[in-house]
DNA sequence: ATCCAGGCTCCTG
DNA sequence: CAGGAGCATGGA
């Protein structure tokens, strides 16, 4: 196995942080090492860190029950098991997340990571660590106190620089509490998000598979699913009334179904959108 | 030029 | 309630 680091700032337990995460070990006992650096990083923070760490990696999830239950799949079951050795990741911090989830509406991603580097720029949230800078993505009540003419001019359609400047004033307001969304069951968190203008089915569904961690969660709108799943299921692109139908007996782990799906697409086309393995 | 990209809102029938 | 038009913007 690669030696493999991740390194990203973050803001965890009221604090901003360095987290350095580096794999160590053999390939028959691999180990992961978390590092959290930055001015004062108590005990409580380093916890805080490992159990963030920890979730966002899914490290806890055992993957058997998923491959037991799509294992008479055709399609599904073999590529479940070829994967099965890599867990969905989740994102880091759910503000972040959302963001990123409505700046991806409709455009690719590399575009939408472009689109996210101007947030971070304009607000020009950072970490030094031994006087090296790390940008930190801004807060909501940064995002919110942003002028839209900003973002017009670097390159948001009005309706994106809407949607992500209401949205990170209502996250810092508290009338979108993300947190609490958290725990809310399925159905209501779906309702509780697409409340919010620019919280359509897909993006809330994005959210909850990768923020909330819900196994069942597939953003069935998703036109990259109707053309993978189709294709590799029934020889053709699929609409999304057809892809919540032929999903159904991947309950409950649609979300990971969806999942190996990517990771399978990415196999054949290298150039294609996959989850990324570090959460972005 | 043309089509596509990890959609959403709003308006029809 | 389902379906689709219209929308904006950049990239290949």
């Amino acid at each position: 196995m690669e030696p493999q680091r991740y390194r990203r700032a973050l803001h965890v337990n009221g604090q901003d942080v360095l987290l350095n995460l580096h794999s160590t070990g053999t390939p028959q006992q691999p180990r992961l090492v978390l590092e959290v650096n930055g001015p004062q990083v108590g005990a409580a923070t380093l916890e805080a860190a490992g159990a963030t760490i920890q979730r966002a990696f899914n490290l806890d999830s055992d993957p058997a029950p998923y491959l037991d239950h799509v294992a008479g799949e055709p399609v599904l079951g073999p590529l479940a098991r070829r994967w099965a050795a890599i867990r969905p990741v989740l994102l880091l911090d759910p503000f972040e997340a959302l963001l990123w989830a409505v700046l991806g509406q409709q455009i690719n991603v590399a575009f939408t990571r472009k689109l996210k580097g101007v947030l971070v720029e304009l607000c020009g949230r950072h970490l030094v660590v031994d006087g090296e800078r790390w940008p930190l993505f801004p807060t909501a009540e940064q995002v919110a106190a942003l002028d839209p003419a900003q973002l017009l001019a670097r390159q948001f359609s009005r309706a994106k620089a809407r949607y992500v400047l209401d949205l990170s004033a209502a996250v810092a307001s508290g009338e979108l509490d993300l947190q609490a969304i958290g725990a809310l069951p399925h159905s209501e968190a779906i309702a509780e998000l697409t409340r919010q203008r620019g919280i359509g089915r897909w993006t809330a569904e994005y959210l909850l598979m990768r923020v909330y961690g819900d196994r069942d969660a597939m953003p069935a709108g998703d036109v990259s699913l109707h053309k993978i799943i189709g294709e590799a299921v029934v020889g053709r692109r699929v609409t999304e009334a057809e892809l919540r139908e032929l999903a159904k007996p991947w309950a409950p782990w649609r979300g990971w179904a969806a999942f190996t799906f990517w990771m399978e697409n990415q196999l054949a086309n290298p150039r294609a959108f996959a989850p990324s393995l570090t959460p972005e």
